[in-house]
DNA sequence: GAGTGGTCTAGACCACGTA
DNA sequence: ACGTGGTCTAGACCACTCA
C-alpha cells in the first residue's frame, strides 16, 4: 500500500490494463474515445490521456491520429518478431520456421518456478528452428503452462503462418506484453550442433527468455540458440 | 526538413539538447526553473514540462521534486555503470578493475569508421579487466578519438575511483547519452583465454559497444569480452 | 464534414525538499 | 516559509483519417 493514494492517471492505468486483461477489447480493437473514456472514469480528458499515453509508451496500446486508440497485436501490423533481437549483419529480414516437436510434458522444477507453477504440472514443449537463406540460425525450445494454451498441437502451429504470438493472441487470447531475456554464451552440445549443423562445442548465444503478460503474469519460458557468425543480437542502451 | 514545423515542445526540447552540448549546464548542475525556462523560450509552463519530460525518459535530465531539474551524470549518484547488463547470477553487485594498458595508436579502418574519423586518425586505446571475487569476468578493450582526450594516460585512470564514463565527464566533458551494442558469441582466442584465466575455445560473450555523446556523436568504441558462467547479461524487452 | 488524437495555454492546488 | 516539480482541470485550436 502507498501511503499517498497513486495519482488519478495511474489508477485509470491499472483500471484500463484489467479491462485488456479481461479481454473487454481484444488485440487490434479500438478503444472508446478519450473523451469517452473521461466520461467513464470521471475525469477530465487530459487525465484519460495521460493514462493512454503512458500505456502507448509501454506498448499496450498504439495511438492513431485521427483514427483512434487500438489495443497492440503481435498479429500483422509492424514487426511480426517484435521481441526477437537478432538481425543479419547484413540487414536482411525475414526467417523461415521449421518445426521439430510438439508435446506435452510435466515442468520441471525450473520450469515450474519460471511460470509460477508446481512442479510436474502440465506444460507444453515447443521445438523449432528458424532459417535464414536455408541455413539454421536458432534453435528455440519454449514451455508454456498447458492450462492456458489448451489445444495447441502441432497442426495448429503448422496451420499459421505468424508469428507464435500472433497465433497465442488469435487463438488463445493470451497476449505477451514484456519479457526478460538472460543472455550467456555457450558451447554447442552434440543436438544443437547437429541441428544447427555447426561442429560440437562452438560458440552460441544461449538467450534464456521469460515473457509476460497483462499483469505481469509469466505466460511463456523460452531458451534460444542463436548461431552468432552472420547474425547478431542489436541493443540499444539509453 | 519535416513539411509542418516539429511542435514547439521539440523545438525546445533541441534547444535544451544543444545547450547542453555547449555546455551551458554540466553534469549534476541544476537547470533554470520551469517557470524560467518557459520566460526563457517564450512558451507556457506545460510546454516546456513537455520538453523536460522527454529530456529525462532519454536519461538526459533527472527531476527531483521539491529540488529542480539536474544534467545527468556517470558520477556517484545512482548506478556507476549504467551500460553495463553484466549481472552476477546470484545478483552480488560491483567490480574491481584492472588497468592493463592505455596507448596511442591509429584508427583502423573499423575503429575509423565506427567514430567517424579518417583512417590512421589518432586514438586512445585502453584495456583493462573487471573481476568479481578476485575472478576476472570481463575483458574490456575500447578506443577514444584522441583529440577529445588529450591527457588521457594510464595513471589518470589508475587516480580515478569512478566508473570511466564519470572520469570522461569530469576531465575531458564527454557526457555518453546513449549506446548500441552487438552481441555474438565467440570462441576465446589464446590471449583473451590467458587474461580471463580460461581454455582456449571457451565460449565467451562478445559486446561491441558504440557510444554517443550529445547530438549523436559517437564518442567511444568498445569491444568486451564477457565470460558467463556465473554472470549473465540481462536485457528486458518492452 | 465529423470525429479522432496532438498541441498549447492558463491556472489551481498538492507534495516534496531545503533553509 | 518558500520554491521546486507533480497533478488535474478546462478549453481552444490544429492535423489527420475516413466515410
Amino acid at each position: 500500500m502507498p501511503k499517498s493514494p497513486a495519482p488519478l492517471y495511474e489508477q485509470i492505468r491499472q483500471l484500463l490494463v484489467a479491462a485488456l486483461a479481461a479481454g473487454e477489447w481484444r488485440p487490434g480493437d479500438v478503444l472508446p474515445s478519450e473523451a469517452a473514456l473521461a466520461e467513464r472514469f470521471g475525469a477530465s480528458a487530459g487525465t484519460v490521456r495521460r493514462a493512454l499515453d503512458e500505456l502507448a509508451a509501454q506498448h499496450l496500446v498504439e495511438r492513431r491520429q485521427g483514427s483512434g486508440t487500438f489495443v497492440s497485436t503481435h498479429a500483422a501490423p509492424r514487426q511480426p518478431f517484435r521481441f526477437l533481437r537478432l538481425v543479419a549483419d547484413d540487414e536482411v529480414q525475414g526467417f523461415a520456421r521449421e518445426l521439430l516437436g510438439c508435446r506435452r510434458m510435466r515442468a520441471s522444477a525450473e520450469i515450474a518456478r519460471a511460470l509460477g507453477l508446481r512442479t510436474a504440472e502440465p506444460v507444453i514443449e515447443v521445438r523449432r528452428l528458424l532459417l535464414r537463406r536455408g541455413r539454421p540460425v536458432v534453435l528455440d525450445e519454449l514451455w508454456l503452462p498447458q492450462r492456458h494454451f489448451q489445444g495447441l498441437t502441432a497442426e495448429v502451429i503448422e496451420a499459421h503462418p505468424g508469428a507464435l504470438y500472433a497465433l497465442f493472441e488469435t487463438r488463445f487470447g493470451v497476449h505477451m506484453v514484456r519479457a526478460q531475456e538472460k543472455l550467456r554464451a555457450v558451447a554447442a552440445t552434440a543436438e544443437a550442433a547437429r541441428l544447427l549443423q555447426l561442429p560440437e562445442g562452438a560458440p552460441l548465444l544461449s538467450v534464456e527468455r521469460l515473457a509476460f503478460t497483462y499483469g505481469d503474469r509469466p505466460m511463456e519460458l523460452r531458451r534460444g540458440l542463436y548461431h552468432t557468425a552472420a547474425d547478431h543480437y542489436r541493443n540499444d542502451l539509453n
